[in-house]
DNA sequence: GAATTGGTTATCATAAATGATAAAATAAGT
DNA sequence: ACTTATTTTATCATTTATGATAACCAATTC
């Protein structure tokens, strides 16, 4: 058995990801986006933006500054999220 | 024009990815904070991390996260890149 | 009711982020 | 020059983000 040293306590990361979901999710909507709209312009799986607003993946970097770039908001503006 | 690229043509996740390392960088060599101590605190590895500020990664979210809250910046702060 | 629209969920494959470790290179101090 | 500290780089394993596809659900619209 191996014991992982974690540091963090393990759902800080799953707040994080529901945290970054609900802000797409909120921005896209303001813009009324359908998020098909949105995936397809921002080259990413229509499945793979369901489960990123849903909170159930850890994007990278890169995937959200394109999501930014369709959004029309700063990569700052994107992840200035609620206190976690 | 012959677009033959064979000079290196940087993408845009590229450019990304060496903003994003030069400002970890940045923000950790003014704190004087060595990389190592750094990449402990945020239970990331030394090589992730010394690849990570050479621009040799496209960082997840909670990575980010971690390491702006081990440099007492927001993740939106962190983020914050030059023009890209 | 059938078709459409927007979204979700499941599964599998692939690419890539990260972990883990070691070695080499570089810088800094004595 | 000799340590010591710091960083870089290489390699391999593991985990996971994403791609790709399909099926499904819930409203709407014709």
């Amino acid at each position: 058995m191996v014991t992982r040293n974690v540091y963090f306590k393990m759902d800080d990361k799953e707040k994080l990801q529901l945290a970054i979901g609900k802000r797409v999710k909120l921005l896209r909507e303001e813009r009324n986006i359908p998020q098909q709209d949105l995936a397809a312009k921002c080259n990413v799986e229509k499945s793979n933006l369901s489960r990123l607003e849903a909170g159930g993946t850890n994007p990278t970097l890169y995937t959200l500054k394109r999501i930014a770039d369709n959004l029309g908001v700063s990569l700052c503006d994107l992840v200035n999220l609620e206190k976690i």
